[in-house]
DNA sequence: TAGATTGTTAATCGATTAACAATC
DNA sequence: TAGATTGTTAATCGATTAACAATC
């Protein structure tokens, strides 16, 4: 399939594809061949609109009164999720969050394939977390290079953070997943996204404590 | 300390605070005193208006020139984000990543608490995660009514997701940290807030891909 | 004092939402 | 056909950013 290439799609639609694939997905092992922007709305509890004008941005076209292809549009998210490849990746920390993450067999459905996993416990190294392996912490960046790795997820202690991102910069990884309760600083051109236990206990606790503001803005998707 | 009451505080800059508390933990533990915008914001690598725009929603008042005193300035942060006071909760899920969240001890310092755990494998009730139980899930709602439980996290499986987050809103639940990586349904009034590694990965997977929309319109701690 | 910082009001920016013609 | 849906353009909304007087 030919994928038409517009301009970048913004950061929140970004966010919603992927629970649109999972219920367009859905719909597919249903026998379902058309699925409309108001199907999904539906379901997501999302306004048609929005749903129309993020499927817009992926490039496919549809048409009117029937909806999308559903095999063009689980293509055309995949494709602009970038989950069409499968994309390498080391983890560093095995503690309980990273022996989570590195089990993760979800990952396999975005491409994302941990190839190996990094502790500074020598009590660990050699161990195993599923079928992925555990290696010293110092020979992560001779791993890193002899396999090309371009993506590297943090799961060491907060104090340990930054000293890992460092290494991970300074030896050609691009992307940096951070799960450590630090805010790193990378060098320029170094993708970074934070997935922060604190920010997002912080957003369902404020609510709790009193009203904050929702509003229609924010749509009940972009809760994370 | 009398907080000051101003309206609903915007959940962006709700999802900055933890990171500014943080930040002004760090300082006070150096043993400053007195903190300015300009410092958080150069090392959030954010705009001293902004760090101080979401200051000014928390209701505490700075000296010029000076900045704001740091213990005012973290009771406030601290009253804002509800972490104040501790909340009970409880995990349904003991797998990997309910390990994980149930044994992190970082949930102290955001006044969570997690009580008690759930799951449907007997295997595993009766035994503990840290110091946390593992019941059966069968015994979830009489749990929740007898400690008064207002916090739920979901940790199983996507497709006994929604069962469970049916169940928690049931027997009388608040709010609803969802982990599995599914679209829940719950009823008004039921605060929901998601943490899905989907959606996470696909923003950093996206911008891996190809450039992506990023500006400076969403400041880099909103990553997550 | 001079200069840095606060607090507030206005301008900007971009995502969301509305409107509506085109279409199958 | 009638009606639902797409695709696009314009309006709205609210967060970010700029501007600037007040202040210690």
């Amino acid at each position: 399939m030919i994928h038409k290439t517009l301009g970048p799609i913004p950061v929140p639609t970004i966010k919603r594809l992927p629970s649109y694939l999972r219920v367009v997905k859905q719909y597919k092992s249903e026998g379902v061949k058309w699925v409309s922007a108001t199907m999904i709305a539906e379901e997501l509890r999302l306004t048609p609109i929005q749903v129309r004008k993020d499927i817009s941005c992926t490039g496919i076209e549809g048409r009117p009164k029937v909806g999308f292809q559903i095999d063009d549009l689980i293509d055309a998210i995949i494709y602009n999720l970038g989950w069409d490849n499968t994309t390498d990746a080391i983890i560093v920390g095995a503690g309980h969050l990273g022996q989570a993450l590195a089990g993760y067999e979800g990952f396999d459905s975005y491409g994302l394939r941990i190839i190996g996993a990094f502790d500074h416990n020598k009590k660990k190294v050699g161990g195993h977390i599923g079928k992925v392996e555990i290696y010293h912490v110092d020979t992560m960046e001779s791993f890193v290079l002899n396999n090309r790795i371009r993506l590297g997820v943090i799961a060491v202690p907060a104090k340990a953070a930054q000293d890992i991102a460092t290494r991970m910069a300074d030896c050609g990884i691009l992307g940096i997943w951070n799960f450590a309760p630090r805010d790193l600083k990378v060098p320029d051109g170094v993708i970074l996204q934070r997935t922060d236990l604190a920010t997002s206990f912080a957003v369902i606790s404020a609510k709790l404590r009193r009203e904050i503001s929702v509003g229609e803005y924010y749509a009940p998707i972009i809760d994370d």
